[in-house]
DNA sequence: TCTATTAATCGTAATATTGCAATAAACAAA
DNA sequence: TTTGTTTATTGCAATATTACGATTAATAGA
């Protein structure tokens, strides 16, 4: 089908897979350690700094600001992106949380 | 195309949205979640605690599988999965690692 | 052996994702 | 106004993902 049932899982476990699914894949991983690096940050370098087409790396960059991680500011006929310090502490606090949990052997089994 | 251009991307960008990927599924995240609290794990019982059908269950444990992230022991006509620690810790520093890059306001720009 | 139980696989339908060429939109500068 | 620059959007093709019914495979137990 392709749809996923959201609606079977708790808000946590939806909001832990929205944010890993917008780091699954490497355009948009690279996109934000680019972010990262540069200072002032614009979608003509990433087009260049990432091997992709233009509107590939336009789209990537549509769904990173879907998810509030990076945020566009219109420059003349540039947009100055960069990420959303915020919304990245929120999604590590959540990653974390998820991947923090507590490591006890199942010694029990397997 | 929905084909993702790996080979334009550092391995270490590659794996980070492989782990991310696999995160990516609520019912994969409760999955995990389940695995981690109870200690005897069975397929059946995730398709009873998480409200999906069997076949759907049993392809997303396929890819947990796949990243290596759980494993699966034969019991009798069951199958015993658990959750790989040494790749759980492996997938912990990898994207800890991304998340925790130095927060440096990029106040140049936005 | 026959039956029940459990999980994997197959096949299929619906939708999503990835990528790009072509085009549009918005603005700066000549 | 015209031209160039930059980014977004549209449209499309190819592939991937999600989900499930039907079936199969494997084993336990009567």
């Amino acid at each position: 089908m392709g749809l996923t049932k959201s609606e079977i899982f708790t808000a946590q476990q939806n909001t832990i897979a929205t944010f890993a699914k917008v780091l699954g894949h490497p355009a948009r991983v690279a996109i934000l350690e680019h972010l990262y690096k540069i200072k002032s940050c614009v979608c003509g370098d990433l087009v260049d700094e990432i091997g992709l087409a233009q509107p590939t790396i336009s789209q990537h960059l549509k769904e990173l600001k879907q998810v509030g991680l990076i945020k566009g500011t219109i420059e003349g006929t540039r947009v100055c992106y960069c990420i959303d310090d915020d919304k990245w502490i929120t999604m590590k606090a959540v990653i974390h949380e998820f991947l923090d949990q507590d490591l006890t052997k199942n010694q029990e089994c397997c």
